[in-house]
DNA sequence: TACATAAGTAAGAGTACTCTAACATTGAGA
DNA sequence: TCTCAATGTTAGAGTACTCTTACTTATGTA
């Protein structure tokens, strides 16, 4: 790992490939989807135009190869925060929601990417693999929170409405629909916000299990 | 409105805009903000593609139109599923998730429009307005289920909780990230969501006045 | 050191789109 | 009925993008 920056070093790239993930990555937060282009991505790596198709085969390649990085990167940034917020199981799955929130502010656009686009063939399958790993992620930490007869289908089905809730927050956030604040105080929102579904869905379960 | 079809009757349409943001939703829905152009819109309407440009400055322009006339019709419909749902205040305002969802998934990728666009500019005063009288009807719902003490500002933010998690429900179902159901099974558990959050947020402000 | 190959460049064909300009048709009111 | 403003049409200039082809340069290995 001895040159993983944008230095460019003379007529090879030396690691052009990441590179151009990592361009594309930051064009896609500035302008999304709809801005994105191959042509955009190599100027601002520096080379020409047609170097990216020595990498990938076509625009779609790039576009895949750039999703599964954005959510390879939030994975990590939710295990971590899950990490750092201590032992109490609520609080781990809660402080997800924060690291989501704080990683859409950061990256805007980029976001829609993962959400606005169709990942489902064979050609996507890396997409799907970090897909697969942050809801991974999401149900080792989901499972704690709930009773430990809880099926793996009523688990995913949690996880589900709590990814939901936290993306939904943070996607609504960038249209400005909220007096602006700063990262943290949305951020704290989010959590607060998953904390009530978590225990809006304990209390259901209470509820159920004895009927009053 | 004695001709509010798609017909057309000669060399003049006879309501070529109202046709072109129809049918502009529609290419929206099928393709999402990616796919969508002016020359499409004007190719299914059946007219030259240039005819937009008489009612339309630009793309933009239209774009705007299409939101504006998406945002309304969902108004329309959280409304009326409240209305359908009874008395209870709960019952109204998880209503609302369902016919959000519901509409998600009969519009698909046309919803990417209004989360994944820029309309703040003041160009796009008629998109600004029909996204205030969705949260007006989200805010007269809240209020209802909220305290009667509860500050406008509170409810605000309440609302805005409850719509993202009907919007991110929503979104990610058309990720196909779940196992394929019905749209009602998928409505009910939108509700169920949106019930999880008003209760936990309910427990919380309780708790909060009553401190163990 | 020779050289096969990986990885870059330049040039451009082909496509699709936005928007404009000049012209055609129609309907509604003077 | 006449006329003109509104609303269509055709043609095309200009732009941007995808992807290919042929060529160039650097690199690792025999």
């Amino acid at each position: 790992m001895s040159r993983s920056t944008t230095q460019r070093r003379g007529y090879h790239h030396g690691d052009l490939r990441a590179e151009l993930v990592r361009e594309g990555i930051a064009l896609l937060a500035e302008t999304g989807v709809a801005g994105f282009s191959v042509a955009k991505v190599a100027i601002r790596a520096g080379v020409s135009s047609a170097a990216p198709y020595r990498h990938f085969p076509d625009r779609e390649a790039l576009l895949a190869a750039c999703a599964a990085g954005i959510i390879a990167e939030i994975t990590g940034l939710l295990a971590e925060a899950a990490e750092e917020a201590g032992p109490d199981p609520v609080d781990r799955l809660a402080a997800t929601a924060g690291a989501y929130t704080r990683y859409v502010l950061d990256h805007r656009a980029g976001i829609d990417l993962v959400y606005a686009h169709d990942f489902t063939g064979p050609h996507h399958l890396a997409v799907q693999e970090q897909s697969r790993r942050l809801t991974d992620t999401l149900m080792d930490l989901a499972s704690a929170v709930l009773p430990d007869d809880t099926s793996w289908a009523e688990i995913a089905d949690f996880v589900y409405v709590h990814l939901s809730t936290t993306h939904g927050y943070a996607v609504l956030l960038l249209k400005g629909a909220r007096p602006p604040q700063d990262a943290d105080g949305h951020a704290a929102r989010a959590v607060t916000a998953a904390r009530d579904h978590i225990s809006g869905h304990l209390v259901r379960l209470r509820d159920r299990s004895m009927p009053s």
